[in-house]
DNA sequence: CATAACATGTAATGAGTTACATGATTAA
DNA sequence: TTAATCATGTAACTCATTACATGTTATG
C-alpha cells in the first residue's frame, strides 16, 4: 500500500495532474517507486474520495487537466503511514530464477539476456550519476538535501550491484560455453 | 510469471510435494523467490493442467501428501522461458518512500522502523553467510556450484546495501532529532 | 482416542499490468 | 481543419496476500 503514499508525498512537494505525477513517476520517483498513468489516476480519484486530495476543477472534466492537492487529512494519513512498522520486501528478480533454472537445466543460450540487461542497468546507473553530478553538491547538507540524496545513492548502490552480478554470471556462462 | 518457472526448477533439482516447496521457497530459494503455500499449491495445479508436471497419488486426496515431478514438455517450457528476455523489475521499497515523505513533512519519528529493518537485514545477512560456509569451498568450482554460489552472493550484496542505505538513514534522522 | 504435526486446499481482497477508449488543446 | 499532443479514464486480467477451512498420519 505504498503507492497512494507515494502519491501524497510528491503532491506536498508539489501540486500537479495525473500526468504530471506519471512523468515525475517516469523521471525522479522511478528509482524508488514505480507505477503507471492507470494506477495513478484510480489511486487519486480513491485518494479524493477519502477526502485526502482535492482537485481543480472538480467538474467531471474528461479530457482536461486536473490540479490536485494535499488536504490536511492527506498529510496527517501519511505522518501516520511513515511512522507505521513494516517488513522488507522480498527481492523477487527473475534473473536470479533464470541462474538457478540455468544451473540445473544448461547450458542454455541466456548470454545475451544477460548481456542486455548488463546494458539496462549501466544505463540507468549513468543516468542516476548525472542526476547525482547535477542536483547535489558537496556542501553541508540541510536533512532535506541529505534524505534526498540518500535516496539517489539507494538506486545507485543498487545498480552497481546488478552490475557486478551480471558480469560474473556471464563470465561463469561464457566459460561452460567454452568447454 | 517467474514463480511457476521457480517452482520447475526446484521440481528438476528433486521432485517433492506442495508443503516441501514452501519450506525450499522458505529457506534456499527465498533470496531470489518468495511464495507462500497458498500460490504454491495453486500454481502446481496449474502446472500440472498444462500437462508440465505429474504428480503421485493422482487421486484427489486432501491431507495426502502429493509429490510432484516435472515432465518432458515442463523441462522443455523451462528452457524456452530461461532463454526469453526480459526487463528488469523496478525497485519498490516502501522505506524509500517514507525516507522522501520524511524529508517533505517530517520530522517525524521512524527511527525504530529504521532499526527494526537494519536489525532485520543484519540477521539475514548473518544467515547467508553461514550458508555460504556451509555450502561452499574455497575450491575450483564446476558451474552448477559457481551459479549458486552467485545466487547466494547476490542476497549478501543486496543486504548489504540495506545495511549501508539504513545505517545512512539512521544517522540522517537522528541528526534532526538533535538539532 | 485425543492431539499435534503434517498436508492440501478455498475465498476474498488488493495490487499491478496491459489493452483499449475518449475528450481537449494547440500548432501546422 | 486535421493531426499531434496533452490529458483522463475503463475493463479485463494476472499475480500476490490474508484469512480461513479441512483432511491425514503418527504418537503418547
Amino acid at each position: 500500500m505504498s503507492l497512494p503514499h507515494a502519491l501524497l508525498t510528491s503532491l506536498v512537494e508539489r501540486p500537479g495532474s495525473g500526468l504530471e505525477l506519471a512523468r515525475r513517476f517516469e523521471k525522479s520517483i522511478g528509482y524508488y517507486w514505480s507505477a503507471t498513468h492507470q494506477q495513478i489516476y484510480r489511486e487519486l480519484s480513491k485518494l479524493e474520495k477519502e477526502g485526502l486530495i482535492t482537485s481543480e476543477p472538480e467538474a467531471d472534466a474528461r479530457g482536461r487537466k486536473r490540479v490536485y492537492e494535499v488536504l490536511p487529512a492527506g498529510r496527517e494519513e501519511l505522518v501516520q503511514w511513515v511512522e507505521r512498522e513494516d517488513d522488507r520486501p522480498p527481492l523477487r528478480d527473475a534473473m536470479l530464477v533464470r541462474l538457478r533454472a540455468e544451473a540445473a537445466i544448461g547450458p542454455t543460450h541466456l548470454q545475451d539476456t544477460i548481456r542486455n540487461r548488463l546494458k539496462a542497468h549501466e544505463r540507468k546507473l549513468e543516468e542516476y550519476q548525472m542526476f547525482k553530478a547535477r542536483d547535489f553538491s558537496d556542501d553541508p547538507e540541510n536533512r532535506v538535501e541529505a534524505l534526498h540524496r540518500l535516496i539517489l545513492e539507494t538506486g545507485i548502490k543498487h545498480e552497481r550491484v546488478w552490475i557486478e552480478v551480471l558480469s560474473e554470471a556471464l563470465k561463469i556462462v561464457m566459460l561452460e560455453d567454452a568447454q
